[in-house]
DNA sequence: TACATTTATAAGTGATTACTCATTACTAAA
DNA sequence: TTTAGTAATGAGTAATCACTTATAAATGTA
């Protein structure tokens, strides 16, 4: 990975999460990158393979995050580990993140590859800790983690530590 | 508003919905709608003036549904109508609210203008019952409102009353 | 130095874009 | 029926799109 392909893939990544993959042009990739508009092509075939490029690292980072929650042995952590997660993203990840969410309301492939073992481990945790309905607890943990990650994304609320002991309150922690 | 007029919207809304704004180009729409291309620009202008003529419709029908929640009197309906809200798109309505929902990541302008009011009440409602942090309360209601929106937009979980039933069990209904 | 391979550029390509405009079809009042 | 005004069309337009290609610069190896 050279230096101006890194450079490609930031620049790339600052604008389609930004203005919209749609909306971005390979000129304004590169121009934004500091490179010839062909380089881009050289390096990543084409626009969709810049993209798919840009989600592979996405999506290991996301797998590393759940790994690290599923790994834990304890239910209660794994449930507070899991509400945790949309409030521990560092701002440096917010231009990953915001792609990763924005792209699901584009592509209509639901890709449920790693949520699915993740939801596995919580309802086995809600199991165990005598919830009425774990399979819909782990659904509703799901739904909860997708709202906060969209409110901390786009507007950012001034509380959000507040608003995370508010949530956890909820699951008596 | 003439029929034609309704061709393009319904069509433009469709495509938006489920390409993208950016990605649906106006020769499409017009294709789709059934009429000649150089209608729609007759009709609202540009591109973005068919855009808005959406949206201003779906503003009308989200201000309609938040005020019949802002009416109630007790703080435990205001709570139980909002939880129920998400739940309760009529698949009529999807297209819209995926509309609504995708365009948040690609403006961002985030618009508060019908939001805060909702909050307001939420505040005061949870204020009454005791809660510990109201705002911080009122905020998560609306993190999981929107997550919950996007869950059933985006791959309609078979299980969705069990999951409200769930999420309801959580503020004690 | 000489050669071979890779990296990078700049100037293209045809296709598609949002949008315009001259012309025609339609509708309703006089 | 004539006239006026609006609805609708279809053939444009310049600009931009993703992508190609011929050529040059850089790099490593002998």
């Amino acid at each position: 990975m050279t230096e101006k392909q890194e450079n490609i893939l930031k620049a790339a990544l600052k604008l389609f999460a930004t203005q919209g993959y749609a909306s971005t042009s390979t000129r304004k990739v590169a121009k934004e990158a500091g490179v010839s508009e062909g380089l881009i092509f050289r390096h990543f075939k084409n626009k969709e393979g810049l993209l798919n490029t840009i989600r592979e690292k996405s999506t290991e980072a996301a797998r590393l995050m759940m790994a690290d929650v599923v790994m834990s042995n304890e239910p209660k952590e794994v449930i507070r580990k899991i509400l945790e997660l949309p409030f521990c993203m560092q701002s440096s990840e917010y231009e990953m993140w915001r792609l990763t969410y924005a792209l699901k309301w584009q592509t209509d492939s639901y890709d449920s590859s790693f949520s699915n073992p993740v939801k596995l481990v919580l309802k086995d945790a809600f199991t165990i800790l005598g919830y009425k309905d774990p399979i819909a607890e782990a659904e509703l943990i799901f739904m909860i983690m997708d709202g906060a990650a969209k409110a901390l994304l786009l507007h950012e609320p001034e509380n959000k530590l507040d608003i995370l002991k508010t949530l956890k309150s909820k699951y008596n922690f």
